[in-house]
DNA sequence: CATGGGATTGACT
DNA sequence: GTCAATCCCATGC
């Protein structure tokens, strides 16, 4: 993955992050939820301006903003825009790939779909934590791979993003809809895909 | 210095 | 469906 992958608009790289690889140690899984945040729309932490928290938000492309949600889970996020623009996809979901093992034991036994399918959930099954905030994730600790070894191509979909109260009507969500391993709740693309599956059942 | 609010999750009614 | 857990940081006195 090179860097000028993240120094586009945002929406472009949270979109083309679906279907490539996340990798923390023997732990990997693929991509298959993400949601852009631009400092321009006031869901965004970049929106207030330039403070500690929002440093890395600001910084180099290509570096991971790791920050802490509710006081208890770590999110993980790739800084994207060129620098100086506050930008960041948030990855939300991944389907296991390596060390499923080692995610069940972090995570409490699980079924292989519930281990990572919530961007808190992917950071505990992968050990992300804090300390790992501007960290590059070119050469870094995380690992970033173009796409995932099967070549099995997403199927991507956008909605509303999940868990915020201001600009909810931006559809700067992406999901791959063939995979089972999207965070709740499913976007309505997806859903009504499953609906028709169920009919067809 | 005190306060309030989350880019969530899991347990429970 | 509801709700608590828990902590960093932004804001205001």
């Amino acid at each position: 993955m090179s860097p000028d992958f993240y120094a586009r608009p945002v929406l472009e790289v949270a979109r083309d992050l679906v279907g490539c690889v996340v990798r923390h140690g023997e732990a990997a899984g693929r991509i298959v939820e993400t949601e852009a945040y631009h400092e321009t729309e006031p869901a965004c932490h970049a929106f207030k301006g330039l403070t500690p928290r929002t440093k890395t938000l600001f910084g180099p492309p290509g570096n991971a903003y790791v920050y802490r949600s509710y006081g208890i889970h770590a999110l993980l996020n790739a800084v994207a825009e060129p620098e100086g623009v506050g930008a960041a996809a948030l990855i939300r979901a991944l389907e296991p790939i390596e060390g499923i093992e080692l995610m069940r034991e972090r995570r409490g036994l699980e079924p292989p779909e519930s281990l990572c399918s919530g961007p808190g959930k992917l950071t505990q099954a992968l050990a992300i934590g804090l300390g790992l905030n501007d960290s590059p994730l070119i050469g870094g600790p995380i690992a970033l791979e173009l796409r995932a070894p099967d070549g099995r191509d997403p199927v991507v979909v956008t909605g509303e993003r999940v868990g915020i109260t201001r600009a909810v009507e931006l559809p700067w969500r992406f999901c791959d809809a063939s995979s089972r391993c999207v965070s709740r709740p499913w976007p309505t693309a997806m859903r009504t895909r499953a609906q028709r599956m169920r009919r067809a059942a």
